[in-house]
This record gives C-alpha cells, structure tokens and sequence, in this order.
DNA sequence: CGTGGCTCCTGGCGGC
DNA sequence: TGCCGCCAGGAGCCAC
C-alpha cells in the first residue's frame, strides 16, 4: 500500500501520537526489518530518546531523535503504523515494537517485511542524496517537473515511478495519474507534448491532494478515480468500458483503453 | 540508459 | 477439504 499519500497519513498518525514521549522499551520481533542495522544498535539509538518531529520524502518517514539523528522507517509493501495501549491487542506482524513513558507502544507493522527500518545520521538532505531520491511529488514544481522528465527516454508510467526522477508515486498511484490526465502508460516520454505534460502535472498535484484527504483509502476516493474500480470486475468510471490490464515494468498497470489512447 | 526478469518475504485467493 | 500456483500498492541487482 505505502506511496506517498499512505505514508502522508503515516506521518500524520505518528505526529499525532508519538511525538515527545520517552521511548522506554524497544522490542524486535524480527530483526530482518532492519537490514544491517544491528539489534544492538538500534535499541542504544532509540532508548530515552523522544521522538521531536517527523519528515517525509517520498515513500520514506523519518522520525527525529536528537540533531541528525533518524528513526528511518521504510513500509515496502505492506508496512504500517499501529499505536495501542493494551499489551494483548498487539497487531498481527508487529516487527518493532516501541513502548513510551505514557504505558502506550507505537508498533512498525509489516506482513512480508519488503520495508526497513533503520537510523540514519545526517541532515534529511544528506539522507535524499544517499538515498539517491528525486524532489517529493507533493513538493516538485511545474519547471523542475518539466526538466526532468524532457531527458527521459522510456515510457511515461516507468519515468514517473522512478524515485531518482521524483519521489513518492508508486505503481498505483502512478496509474491513477495516467488515467485523470487520459495518457497512456506506455507513451514514451518524448512523445509527450508540453499540454499533456502539464496535464500529468496538474492532474498528479490533485490525486495527491485528494488521495491525502481521504486518507488513502480507496473507498473514500470520488468514484471518478481509477483507484476503487481497479481489481474489482473492473469499468471505467467514465467510457464504462472494461479496464484494460498489462504489465509494465512487471508491475500491473490497469488503464482505460477508450480513454488512454495507445501512442 | 531502459527494460524485463529475478530476488527478498508472507499470506490470501482461485482453480483443480 | 487440501494443495498449489499465482499474485500483491517496493525496490535493488543483473543481463541484455
């Protein structure tokens, strides 16, 4: 699920519970979250710390700690945030477990474990530039949009799911926006006119917008989005037409052939 | 440089 | 009912 409208909610639901409490315990269910951080590590970083503020860049959350200092939390995907009083309602695939002061622990929650979390020190540019990321999609204006997808070669759907280009769209979300602006997910990027760029533009600063009001969640979306009809029976909300189905970059891309012409 | 395939993982679902 | 293969909203790596 995480793209960045999912991790926009995360960011908020952490903000809105975790912040400037004592971290007290630190538990790892499964220490394969954590990459090549070792369990040590991360409980000596984390223990006493409070959490100050959080950032987000693209698909990533990071947690402030002390000056340059992150709790790097990654969701892959299927990773979530649960924050819970009771011992016994523990969600399912808790990997991190973090208990406050306050008795209340803040669970990393990830069924297949294709996430990460980690510690990052450093400047939250520093971490952009290692992590090799593009400027947020929530953030990017329409000259630096502009210039860095005019360069690219390939088809618009990989361009735009390509975090080095811009951060944050992922497989879905990228669908939705090919659909609001009717392009095709295999129109190759010079093959974009300035009209339609500026349209994939528009069209993505508003699914963003929207998709955050609704919580990322599908079955708030205006029926008007590709998002609610993907996967079930699948029609376009607007030709009615069955949706088509192919696989781009081995990711399943569902667009509307009435209305996304083929290049 | 871009694309497609494979890999890391777990678990739900449809088909037989 | 049980088992199996396929698939899933991420992303790094490698061969072509």
């Amino acid at each position: 699920m995480p793209e960045l409208p999912d991790v926009e909610v995360f960011k908020r639901y952490l903000d809105a519970t975790a912040l400037h409490k004592s971290i007290q315990k630190v538990e790892v269910e499964d220490n394969r979250v954590l990459r090549d951080l070792t369990v040590q590590k991360l409980k000596r970083r984390l223990r006493g710390q409070k959490i100050h503020h959080s950032r987000r860049h693209g698909k990533y959350l990071l947690a402030n700690l002390v000056e340059r200092e992150w709790l790097v939390l990654h969701f892959g995907m299927s990773g979530r945030l649960k924050y819970f009083k009771a011992e016994y309602s523990w969600p399912q695939h808790s990997r991190i477990l973090l208990t406050f002061s306050n008795g209340f622990h803040l669970a990393y929650v990830s069924q297949r474990m294709l996430g990460e979390v980690g510690i990052f020190s450093g400047d939250l540019d520093d971490f952009i530039e290692e992590k090799e990321l593009g400027l947020d999609a929530g953030e990017i204006g329409w000259d630096q949009f502009k210039e860095r997808f005019k360069s690219r070669r390939g088809s618009i759907k990989s361009a735009l799911m390509n975090q080095q280009i811009m951060a944050g769209l992922g497989n879905i979300y990228t669908d939705e926006v090919l659909f609001q602006a009717c392009v095709h997910p295999k129109t190759s990027v010079p093959d974009l006119d300035t009209k339609q760029l500026k349209s994939l533009f528009e069209k993505m600063n508003a699914v963003l917008t929207t998709a955050v009001d609704c919580q990322a969640d599908p079955e708030k979306m205006p029926d008007s989005y590709l998002l609610p009809h993907r996967d079930k029976g699948g029609r376009c909300p607007r030709s009615h037409g069955e949706l088509d189905r192919i696989k781009i970059n081995s990711r399943t891309t569902f667009f509307c052939s009435a209305c996304q012409r083929q290049p």
